[in-house]
This record gives structure tokens, C-alpha cells and sequence, in this order.
DNA sequence: CATTTTACTTATTGGTGTTAAGTTTGTCAA
DNA sequence: TTGACAAACTTAACACCAATAAGTAAAATG
């Protein structure tokens, strides 16, 4: 019995330790993806240069990832949990509705210009990566989006913002996502406009917006 | 005398048909590599594709190409030269710099959704493969983002808009660009918005612009 | 102690861009 | 007309890449 009891705690921490090791490798696998990533951008990241890295052969990833898009979109989960702090951090330092989406705007662009990387991984290169399976690394684009939606939801509510007929808040959010991308976008793609220009046009972009949102647009 | 000039004759008409002929085959690799780009994408975009199919080795293509980007800049050149005869019709179409801002937002959204790979390649995939050299290329991008910059010099100078305190009119471009650009951005990467919200947002989008642009924008 | 499972590696396949080294074909002067 | 030369093009090769299959050594299990 005795014997049997133990051998039995010796069997599942042993099992334990085995699922712990294994996620510690994951997690070594994906900082070192995430690294390397950053540092050289997508079209120059490849496995074999993340396995060398950690002193693994390739193959070893594809019994941790299924495959390097599985690894990409893993690495791009990082991104939005960091995006999503920075947008609560933004949002928790602001009051009232039109504060808050002021300050969050900034705080998406300063976002995007210090990590264009990640950037464009999350909301450029490949979105459609974002509807392969539906893991918990959703909770934190949810989250994020959520933020946004949040202060849309109390400026409506406090009758400070009026949306435009026929658009529902989801929507909303999406065209006000779309106003700061576009500027965040074009500084990380195009030279020509580059992160001084969308620095110089943030606030007039944020004044059109939510000038244009105050009023409602009962034009056309 | 009547011989030499004779072999004369015939030695510069040789030397342009040859000369053609390399113009010629210039032409095909390029629509072949255009076809295949706009069908494959640019991930699944390679030389020896565009080679087999038009029945050449791969190594051809560097006769006429300095290398891959080289080809994919033109490649963005032939998207840029279509881009600005949209934009001009749409600019044709209206009357009066409201008008025309507006048809050739529209115009705008409406080719980023018809031709979204190519928009891809042009605006957000590898901007620095513009600051590569100048040659005639350039042209259709100039022009296109000019109809823009006309359009609001037009309206700033009819009183119709306002620009935002100490923006320039070529920073103003900007803004504007990057206002349906952002649409356009989501609508072609990311599934969650897609074409559809797109097209329903465009119209309430060029509202907001066109007010925020109507009243100049005094707010901080 | 034997068997099976786990963690990992090596080998291989089929692809990529790019360069170097041929090869054929047309041009041109003697 | 012929021999040198240049242009157009191909084959071979290099150094990568993602991904799969097959193999190996150690650990866990009964």
C-alpha cells in the first residue's frame, strides 16, 4: 500500500515535472522567436535560426508548434499582450470618455512606432492567421479592442460622442481603429510620411476625429 | 558609299530590333510576373514561376531585372500607373474640391478592394522599395498622390476646408491619405473587418474627415 | 528486466534567390 | 567568307528555407 502510494506520487511528479519542462522549452522557443522576430523581421526569420539560438535542431519546434505560422502566431500573441497593457495603461491614466480616447490614440501609435515589427505581424502581414484556432492568446486582442470599445460605449452613453446613423459601436470601434492605423501604418511602410510626420499629425488627427464624432455626421 | 551606307542602314536597324526585342521581353516577364504576383500573392510569388511560365529559365530574368525586388518594384510601378488613372477618372467625375475628395476616397477604397494584393505590395508590404533609384516609374506615384494634393489646395484656396494649425498642405495630404488608407488597411488584412464593414463605413469615414476638415480644428 | 513512450536528432524532399560557368547564336571587321 | 567577339540564354551550383520521415538514446512503465 505504502509502496504503492509512493510509487504513485513519484509517477505523477515525475509527470508533472515532465509537462513543466515541457512548457519551459515552449516558452524558451517562443521568447527566442519573439527576439529574433524583432530583431529581424519577418521576411528574414526562420526556424533553423530560432532552434540554433536555443541549441535545439530544428525539428525540435514542430513537437512544440505545429508548424512556423503556429510560431508566428504565438509571437504575435506576445505582441497583443503588450499592446494590451500599454492601451490599459493609457486608458486607467485619462478621465472621461474623449481623454480616454485621446490618450489610448496616442498610446497606439507610440505603440506602433516603437515596435513596427510586431506591428505589422499583428495588424498587416497576416490577419488571417487571427482565425486559425481560438486559443486563450485571444483574451488579449479581445482585451484590447475591448478598451477601445469601452470608452465609445461611456462617450455614447454621457452624450458626448454620437455615432453616425446606421453604425452600431462594434463598427464604430472599427472606424476609429481605422483613423489612428492609418497614420501608424503609413509612418511604418511608407519613408515618405515616416514617425515625425505621424507624430506632427496625431493630434490634428485625433482633433478631425473626435470633432467629427462630437458632432455626428448627418452629411451626404 | 552606297554599300557602307547600306550596311549602315541595316546595322542600326538590326541593333533596334534588337533593342526591341529586349524592350519585348522586358514587357513579358513583367505582365507574367504581374499576373502571377496578383494570383499567388506575395509570399507565393517566385522567379522561377514567372520564368517557367513564359518558357524561360530563371537566370533570364536578371538580364532584365537587377533582382527580385527590382521586379517587384515594377511590379508596384504597373499597380501604381492603374492607381492613378482611377484616381484621376474619380477626380474627373466631380466638380468642386468637396466633391472630389470625396469620389476619390471612394475611388481609393473601392481599388484597394478590388486589388488587394497589388495594394498590399504598393502601400504597406515594402515601402523601402521606393527609395530604391528614380526612374520614370515614379511618375504614376506623383501623379496620384498630386489629384490628392490638388484637390485640397483647391478647397483650401475656395475656403471650403481648413487645415489644422501648422500643417502644410503636402502634411495635410498626408492625414487624408492616411484617413481611407487605414480603412482600406483593415478592410484588406484583417478578416474581422472586412470588405463589407468597409464599404458601409467609408461614407460616415469621409464625413468625419470632411467635417473635421470643414471647421479647421481649434480643439487640443 | 523488457517494453513502450518521450524527447530529440539526422537525413531527405522539394522549394527558394542568386552567382558562376558554360553554350549557342547572331554581329561585325578583316 | 571567315574568325573574333559579344549578346542571349541555359545548366550547374551554392546556400538557404519549411516540412516530413526515419532513426536513436534515454526515461518511464508494468
Amino acid at each position: 500500500m505504502k509502496e504503492e502510494t509512493r510509487s504513485q506520487r513519484i509517477r505523477s511528479a515525475s509527470a508533472e515535472r515532465r509537462a513543466r519542462q515541457k512548457a519551459e522549452l515552449r516558452r524558451v522557443i517562443l521568447d527566442a522567436a519573439t527576439t529574433l522576430f524583432e530583431e529581424h523581421g519577418y521576411e528574414n526569420f526562420s526556424l533553423r535560426q530560432v532552434a540554433e539560438s536555443i541549441g535545439y535542431s530544428a525539428t525540435t519546434i514542430y513537437l512544440h508548434f505545429e508548424d512556423k505560422d503556429d510560431l508566428l502566431l504565438h509571437v504575435a500573441f506576445e505582441g497583443f499582450r503588450r499592446f494590451g497593457e500599454v492601451m490599459q495603461a493609457a486608458y486607467d491614466g485619462a478621465d472621461g470618455p474623449l481623454d480616454r480616447l485621446r490618450a489610448t490614440g496616442r498610446a497606439y501609435l507610440e505603440f506602433g512606432l516603437a515596435h513596427p515589427v510586431h506591428y505589422r505581424l499583428m495588424f498587416m502581414q497576416r490577419g488571417e492567421l487571427l482565425d486559425r484556432e481560438t486559443p486563450e492568446g485571444y483574451e488579449s486582442i479581445i482585451d484590447a479592442f475591448a478598451i477601445l470599445t469601452r470608452s465609445l460605449s461611456e462617450g455614447l452613453e454621457a452624450g458626448v460622442i454620437r455615432s453616425p446613423q446606421g453604425v452600431d459601436v462594434e463598427s464604430l470601434g472599427a472606424l476609429v481603429w481605422s483613423h489612428v492605423h492609418g497614420l501608424v501604418a503609413l509612418a511604418i511602410s511608407m519613408p515618405k510620411v515616416g514617425r515625425d510626420t505621424a507624430r506632427q499629425l496625431i493630434e490634428p488627427h485625433l482633433d478631425i476625429l473626435l470633432a467629427g464624432l462630437g458632432r455626428g455626421a448627418g452629411a451626404s
